[in-house]
DNA sequence: CGCAGCGCTTGATCCGCGTCATGGATTGAT
DNA sequence: ATCAATCCATGACGCGGATCAAGCGCTGCG
């Protein structure tokens, strides 16, 4: 049903008007460190912003980009949330992640040179788009977006072994929702009430679960009283619960 | 067991004797094509072989780094076999990946700039040490390092997301044998007869099963004539077919 | 020598979670 | 209004692989 229709623009960003919506929507980027003038000399900023494009409205089931094309851009999600996923051989979805606000998608494609996945809005997506040769042409004369760039690389690595691990259904889902706050906590948004933007189904392929099993554990944990389910919103009532539940999957 | 001695060194190469073995060593190395002298100036070359420094021999068991140290280096494996593991909160193991000759050890621990895992190592391992910011300072003045950098990274987030997908026994193993293959064919080591560096145990962890279910699967392989084992040696009789057995984790 | 310890294998049993089936609630198309 | 499609929930059942248990071969050590 996803259609192929060239992806929407935005009017290319002007250099010149960086300092109105661009701060709030590049704060909680996660180039925002070193896309917004924080003890940086102006002139080498204007380098950055001028390669960027802004790219949407893209509306759910759009595609960013699809398995097997060229590799050329990265992306800064700016609102929504993007998908990324494989089709094995046999035609069956794997979901390797959701990317919201101020998270990067196409990093895993820079050594393959194509993408190795598809990356599909699941609801009304915003991007900031960069020329990858262009970024890393401009990385060696900014050591502080090579930096970065290494930074995010490297942490994909690690959320990619995350879920990776040998961990039961409970673990996993518990992780998930954690993770998820944490995310949303750190773009400010709040981190105890939140809408899932994905279907059940993509929660449990991405966590290797059925679909079934997502409902029950979400079930359980409300009759717990850990969390509260409402269709797609969910709210946190016990975090430090959760957290105590996820222990073994999350980071340090 | 493993003890915290501190890692034996070779002597530092010397910048005036890189043509000598080490062009023998380096030939199989993720770096090769950035630290051997394939059209590329002279001079710039030096910088970077100065910056490495020859580690080994290490002994089973021997840590490289561990878990929670502060990042300060990333590691090429020049021989034997390296595992990253970590422990997680109810102190179980959760190996990550084995790294062979030619491979980079270190890459994950940019982003929290602390090892996030433990690298020790399987057999007699020899590595070289790059201090990761001299490489990244020697990566702005040369764009084909920096170029590599991003390659190797985005690599690893591809790596990492093969054996985290929802994929059954038989599969991920026969995907095990064959990825092992492949690697050891891309460093010039026969694809189809090696010798297992690391027990059944650790090969069961990194694949979530049991040591069980590894015993079972490669003598079921052998069974049906896909490969033959001889405790630790393996020679794979019949790689197509184990391909054709993983073709849903294989890339591309 | 005898014994302990470890890695590996193989068989028997058990359980977590997938699969199957059913039904309700929404949404959108006709 | 009707129908199809999608998403979600919940119960019944079965399977893949974990767990438990036992035994073999090897190595190191008292």
């Amino acid at each position: 049903m996803s259609n192929i229709k060239p992806i929407g623009r935005f009017a290319p960003s002007n250099p010149g008007d960086g300092d109105g919506d661009e701060v709030r929507f590049c704060s909680t980027c996660a180039f925002g460190e070193v896309c917004l003038p924080v003890g940086y000399d102006k002139p080498a900023l204007m380098d950055l912003h001028c390669l960027v494009e802004h790219v949407g409205p893209l509306h759910a089931g759009d595609h960013i980009f699809r398995s097997g094309e060229k590799f050329e851009t990265i992306f800064a999600v700016r609102a929504g949330t993007v998908k990324t996923s494989m089709i094995d051989e046999e035609g069956r979805e794997q979901i390797l992640g959701f990317h919201l606000p101020g998270e990067m998608v196409g990093l895993n494609a820079i050594h393959p040179a194509r993408y190795p996945c598809d990356a599909i809005a699941l609801d009304t997506v915003y991007l900031c788009r960069f020329s990858f040769p262009a970024l890393a042409t401009l990385a060696t004369r900014m050591p502080e977006i090579q930096q970065q760039l290494f930074r995010l690389l490297s942490a994909d690595i690690g959320k990619a072994a995350l879920l990776a691990g040998d961990h039961n259904a409970n673990e996993r889902m518990a992780a998930f929702l954690v993770l998820l706050a944490d995310r949303f906590a750190a773009r400010g948004f709040s981190a105890t009430r939140f809408r899932l933007s994905m279907p059940r189904g993509d929660i449990a392929n991405h966590l290797r679960l059925a679909p079934e099993t997502v409902s029950r554990i979400l079930r359980r944990f409300q009759d717990q009283g850990l969390i509260r389910v409402d269709e797609r919103d969910v709210e946190l009532l016990q975090p430090g619960q959760l957290r105590q539940l996820a222990r073994c999957i999350l980071p340090g």
